[in-house]
DNA sequence: TAGTGGTCTAGACCACACG
DNA sequence: GTGTGGTCTAGACCACTAC
């Protein structure tokens, strides 16, 4: 384990001295010399490896961490992250959260914010179709772990006469299952996926540093006759979760062909 | 426009400094106080108005930018994040990204970066099922344009068959486009959405800060008779790209179900 | 030339983990 | 207590932008 000091004239011209020392780490964690889990060297350490201030490897530190390399535990040391990644199926029932879980050999848990009935925003009054403006909701708040980690957390809105009948399981379990086991049928879905830096907000609730990237799973659930039935967002730690598709273009939209150069 | 002083004794209990400030700044801009596209005041006037050394202004703006609230430019000053948003649907044929840009009012280019015969890794010969495991193909990395700004990093892989008689017009267009215009028609794709932050090389393809998040779709596209024609990865600034899709379950799966608790 | 953000230093003190 | 990462300071110099 060799590491390469680099002050005053570095080789590639003009290069940080941090990037040069987070890039020299980076490549030694690819290449498995320090194994995920496994602690680095302390700050102290790295500045005497290396011959720079502790500022300086702070900095390169926090690169490695803004890559999603590394975590820091205050007190114990500089950690290299472990690699997880648990599939979501966006072409099967789509909010089988617990089953993905199970079946990827995880055990799921749920465990509940926040569970109130409160006057729907505008947005949600228009994508649960309500008639008033602003009629009452339930409001959902919940963390998903895997594990005993927390990977996700979701934003449910109700209907009234959908949450009132379900309230006391939908407040323990999985959104879709409980519905399901309530005789509520979802059969269809739209839904967007959109990527966001975690706030200190987020971060606190999913344990993860500021800014890492999180997937925002956006949908609204319909049931046969087209009606909403629920409606919200499951942000997820990017780092754990993924999720998948099949699609079939059975017929080619030629007119929006035209439209492109 | 007022600012509070927070140091030495503080309101809220042990905050640090750098996030107090950084809060506080969060809050103006998302008031709208400091609108998209202008400039905060320099460090050096951050830290006579606060009350702290540059050292501290600087990480509460690192903390801005891991947000995504505010982008620094050396020499010019910090300044507030301009919010865009462009959409492709996974339901429709999956990679018009030029005419999905154009019907929100963009104008779309391309950068073609690479464009090489080279060896199929395992993993795309697998995917575009090759005979031989290290059969040659065509790597194709390119950089998508909305109004001049670089919105995606795009990596493809191509069988010597499909490429060649194209090559030409691969090199200057859209993927799926040119392919249509060829007559290799995509009936069907496996795809995969997942999220990750940016490393040095991709937030300078991309001109975004280290850790930004990408969003990332894998796909695997076929023709009709199930034959590979092309597989990659399009590699997304999430600060302009969202990807949505409608969902039909005509057919719960309740064997799933039965699985889960 | 003046003003801006980027890099780097040396040093102090605090908060947390562990034995 | 010792060692770790977290916060904060004061100050120096550099690189880039604009006038």
């Amino acid at each position: 384990m060799t590491f390469f000091m680099v002050p005053s004239e570095q080789l590639s011209d003009r290069q940080p001295l941090h990037v040069a020392i987070s890039e020299q780490l980076k490549q030694k964690i690819e290449a498995g010399e320090y194994e995920p889990g496994s602690r680095l060297p302390s700050e102290f350490d790295l500045g005497a490896i290396f011959g720079v201030s502790r500022t300086t490897v702070r900095k390169a530190i926090t690169n490695l961490i803004q890559q999603g390399l590394v975590t820091t535990q205050q007190g114990k040391g500089i950690f290299v992250t472990e690699k997880h990644k648990i599939s979501f199926s966006m072409s099967n029932p789509l909010m089988y959260f617990d089953a993905a879980l199970k079946q990827q050999g995880f055990v799921g848990s749920v465990q509940s914010l926040r569970f109130q009935l409160t006057k729907a925003s505008p947005e949600v009054a228009r994508k649960l179709q309500l008639p008033q403006p602003l009629a009452q909701i339930y409001w959902q708040e919940k963390i998903y772990y895997a594990n005993d980690t927390p990977i996700a957390l979701d934003i449910t809105y109700y209907p009234q006469a959908i949450a009132e009948p379900l309230a006391a399981d939908l407040q323990q379990g999985f959104t879709y299952s409980t519905l399901v086991k309530g005789n509520v049928l979802l059969n269809g879905a739209k839904v967007s996926l959109e990527s966001v830096p975690a706030t200190y907000e987020l971060s606190e609730y999913l344990a993860v540093p500021l800014g890492m990237p999180l997937l925002v799973f956006n949908y609204v659930a319909y049931q046969s006759d087209r009606q909403p039935v629920v409606c919200g967002k499951t942000l997820s730690r990017s780092d754990w979760t993924c999720y998948t598709a099949e699609i079939d273009v059975d017929q080619p939209d030629l007119n929006f062909l035209g439209e492109s150069r």
